[in-house]
DNA sequence: ATACATGCTGGAACCGATTCCAGCCAGGAA
DNA sequence: TTCCTGGCTGGAATCGGTTCCAGCATGTAT
């Protein structure tokens, strides 16, 4: 029960390792009996081809890596990125790839570079979120491997990339609360280095604009991107006065936490709180009461980076591309009309 | 700037290739002066052994397959397995391997055999639930590939594997619920085609049986993994009578769709109905009111299946190992006495 | 002085594919 | 008949490493 190579095959077959190889992949130059020939013994003795030999030949692995930020393990498990994750791995299997997952931060990046970018595993790259492209980006750039981000770095304009409109969402979200008649309006970020959260509170500032309503400074406060940060926030937003009629948080795992601290205090959404998040998780049709949100399109997010990744791979593509998805209202049961 | 492969390192180092693949791999027999010589290089050319060729002459890709059930992509996004996930991958990351995850399903079988199993690509797989394991363990087998289950599978009793005790932990929380005085409890359980919920309404009949207190049939019911059929089952036991007064969920996510179930009916918990839950997933110290349940060690999980597997690999592990980790109460909210 | 062990070195085979190219053969045109 | 063309074929080089082994120069024991 000896592994069996290519040219046992062409042994078994009476051909060439030639022939072997171009039936392998499909190529013409083969006779139809060859090609017969090789094809029932490659079946009979259940053959197939080492991805590693073709890969030292080709230059290709047909593995694609996925760099994610290691510090937002509470991220990674809120929902957020295992959706985008899902996204990509089916679009990556469909076309034929592999997918892997690394975790990179700056305490390991001596190995990262050594390892990870330069090891010559990967075909091509997915970024996760702008601080894993300040990391990676020049040592990934220099050897022109095919890069895709998913977010937005206004540092890097000719890195391809897939986002949303963070800023029309930010704006349609906010537009939401003030069209119920919401005048105190207050806004839980995440860290404000981020380009999302700058962006959807720029489409919370413009949606007062607007609408002619002042932005109320002090009720817009920055927290981390989890049910925590949500929690710690709302917390501090109460002790405010006069107290906010509604919330617009930048991300669902944030609203969650914000209706527990609600909750702590007595209250409720939507009669004394509306609260609005971010995303439109799984779980946020299961909050109490389920969760108004504006939805992204994140598993969709996944299989486009993941096409572009491959289209660069394949050299399918020739300029940069940006895409830019749309995030979408719905409506469900926390938020009511300014009393 | 072509890329050097190490026959270039050789001759910029004036010695042979064989020197320097010892010096690259750590190995004696090469006299200081020349080691120091050729890391010099190394360094100055910033030149790393392409992993492909290593691979083919060690047969050794230092890559892990991770292998999840595909049709379950809510429970991927729930939390679980992410966390899971994120423990098998640091710990491969620590151990000097790359993490690849794989979703599998009946209806691409083919393409999974010849491809995933029969690549060549990975050195040891880690299958996550039984129901993975019926699918691909034949053909992992036959090639002697290391493997562990996350889980357990009392049709392979020889493969390794990392569990929880369930049986242990449903009766723990059973039995915290009989303490609180209840006598009418509920379960809701996952496809009992699975051995954990098998498992834990196992331990939930024995706490029963050890409090002299008869299980109600059909207050035992049967749902997804998942928000919606802890919902779902949950208004099915509703419309009981009597009605259950507390209900034991074999899932976090479960349990998180029994609240909202609650809700609906104008009902909460803990004080019309008790309700805990099991896996202490993040999300559950969020949910209103906060969630008791049972804890499992699931980051941990995935720490020790990959040093399992890893083992395997590196030929450090002879017998068979089953490990058993404990689950253990986390009281918060979700349960009080029995009226 | 001889024998032998030891450390270092580099040549060459090998891992298992792809790909270039020269050679062969058959068929069609001149 | 001769020449040319085009489809097949298989030999050989190649990708970039690891590893076996023979050879050589030391140092040490006899």
């Amino acid at each position: 029960m000896q592994k069996l190579n290519i040219d046992d095959i062409a042994r078994l077959a009476f051909v060439s390792r030639s022939v072997v190889s171009r039936v392998l992949n499909n190529r013409p130059n083969v006779s139809d009996e060859a090609r017969a020939r090789v094809q029932k013994v490659i079946k009979q003795y259940n053959y197939r081809p080492s991805a590693t030999a073709r890969s030292l030949a080709t230059d290709r692995t047909y593995e694609i890596s996925i760099l994610a930020p290691r510090k937002q393990d509470d991220v990674l498990a809120n929902g957020f990125w295992s959706l985008i994750f899902l996204g990509i791995a089916e679009q990556c299997i469909e076309r034929g790839y592999f997918v892997s997952l690394t975790m990179i931060s700056r305490e390991v990046e001596a190995h990262l570079n050594d390892r990870i970018l330069n090891g010559h595993n990967f075909d091509g790259y997915i970024l996760i979120s702008k601080e894993v492209a300040d990391q990676t980006v020049p040592a990934l750039r220099k050897r022109e491997m095919p890069t895709v981000l998913i977010g937005r770095d206004p540092d890097s304009p000719d890195l391809h990339s897939v986002d949303v409109e963070n800023i029309d969402g930010g704006y349609k979200a906010t537009k939401h609360l003030l069209d119920l008649g919401h005048r105190h309006i207050a806004a839980i970020t995440g860290p404000l280095h981020s380009p999302e959260s700058i962006d959807r509170l720029d489409g919370f500032k413009k949606a007062h604009q607007e609408a002619a309503v002042p932005v109320i400074e002090t009720l817009c406060v920055e927290g981390e991107y989890s049910q925590q940060g949500g929690y710690d926030c709302m917390q501090r937003l109460l002790s405010h006065t006069p107290r906010p009629t509604a919330v617009f948080c930048v991300a669902d795992a944030q609203a969650t936490g914000a209706l527990l601290a609600l909750h702590r205090a007595g209250l409720t959404a939507p009669e004394d709180v509306s609260v609005i998040g971010y995303d439109d998780l799984p779980i946020s049709r299961f909050t109490l009461p389920p969760l108004t949100t504006m939805r992204q399109p994140i598993y969709h997010m996944g299989e486009r980076a993941a096409d572009i990744v491959i289209d660069q791979i394949e050299g399918k593509i020739s300029e940069v591309v940006h895409i830019h998805l749309q995030a979408d209202l719905v409506i469900r049961e926390t938020c009511g009309p300014a009393r």
